[in-house]
DNA sequence: GAAGACCTGCTA
DNA sequence: TAGCAGGTCTTC
């Protein structure tokens, strides 16, 4: 579920809650596999007694510094959340000094909490977070010329740029104007600089409006607070298919590329004559 | 590439 | 009841 701008509404609602400069009084793992690569109660000893010193955040991953040296390195997957206040799926519950206690929610069981000496290690397999300067427009034009790959799968893997998921990518397309299973080696040089303003434009968005959320049931995105975010009323691809395209009024289709539910406007984002 | 695995809950 | 979900990993 969460993608970069809902990791990083989680870190700044984390970090407002206080939660950096805590000491770590207990632990709690309620189910097991949450945890690696440590057992539970290996898991617990180690926290217990350090003080989370920083939180930050690198594409869909948070990170709890510690001042151990060890960092915590958490990835929500598809229904991963934090709260302050006790809730029906918590996996992990940490007690904190000044009596703050966090709750971490993960309905789906997907989530992972790695403790790790070295983040290196995990985030060194990952490209350049799209939202840093590391992304550029030609280390993404190079990355994107040299494969010969559907745009979609390509820009959904971690390893080429790290914090994109479904939604965004879906609105990146749509609003370059671009079919999804074009080939990553035919896009010329504009559409190329057209989808990467898009990517930042879209994800910039994305964190001012403090992620998105689609329904209202409770395994959908909720930021510390509870809420959900604001951006749902902006997206125009992801999950509006059967509605109007809000460029051209034509109805937006719902196909599969590279086994991902994508939203496109079949008459905006036409394949082009290459490909 | 594709399909299955990991999981639960909502919707049609 | 089947099918689907914002993610990633492993195994064809």
């Amino acid at each position: 579920m969460p993608e970069l701008p809902e990791v990083e509404t989680i870190v700044r609602q984390l970090r407002a809650r206080g939660v950096e400069g805590r000491e770590i009084r207990s632990v709690q793992i309620n189910w097991l596999r949450t945890v690696e690569p440590l057992s539970a109660a290996a898991f617990s000893r180690q926290l217990r007694e350090t003080v989370i010193e920083q939180i930050s955040r690198t594409g869909k991953w948070i990170l709890f510094h510690l001042s151990s040296g060890k960092t915590i390195m958490i990835h929500l997957r598809m229904s991963g959340s934090f709260s302050t206040e006790k809730g029906s799926h918590d996996r992990v519950v940490l007690q904190l000094s000044d009596g703050l206690t966090l709750y971490y929610r993960d309905t789906r069981k997907f989530g992972r909490w790695k403790l790790v000496d070295d983040p290196q290690q995990i985030l060194g397999k990952l490209g350049p977070d799209a939202l840093t300067r590391q992304f550029t427009l030609n280390y993404f034009s190079e990355a994107m010329l040299r494969r010969h790959r559907m745009i979609k799968p390509l820009l959904l893997d971690q390893s080429i740029v790290a914090g994109l998921g479904n939604i965004y990518v879906d609105e990146a397309l749509w609003e370059s104007k671009l079919n999804p299973e074009r080939r990553s080696d035919s896009l010329s040089k504009d559409e190329l600089a057209v989808l990467f303003k898009a990517i930042k434009h879209v994800l910039r968005i994305g964190v001012k409006n403090r992620g998105t959320s689609l329904g209202d049931g409770k395994t959908n995105y909720r930021d510390v607070e509870g809420e959900s975010g604001g951006y749902r009323v902006k997206v125009k691809a992801y999950g509006r298919a059967g509605q109007p395209c809000s460029r051209c009024k034509n109805a937006l289709e719902k196909i599969i590329v590279a086994q991902r539910g994508t939203t496109i406007c079949p008459v905006c984002q036409q394949h082009s004559s290459q490909d």
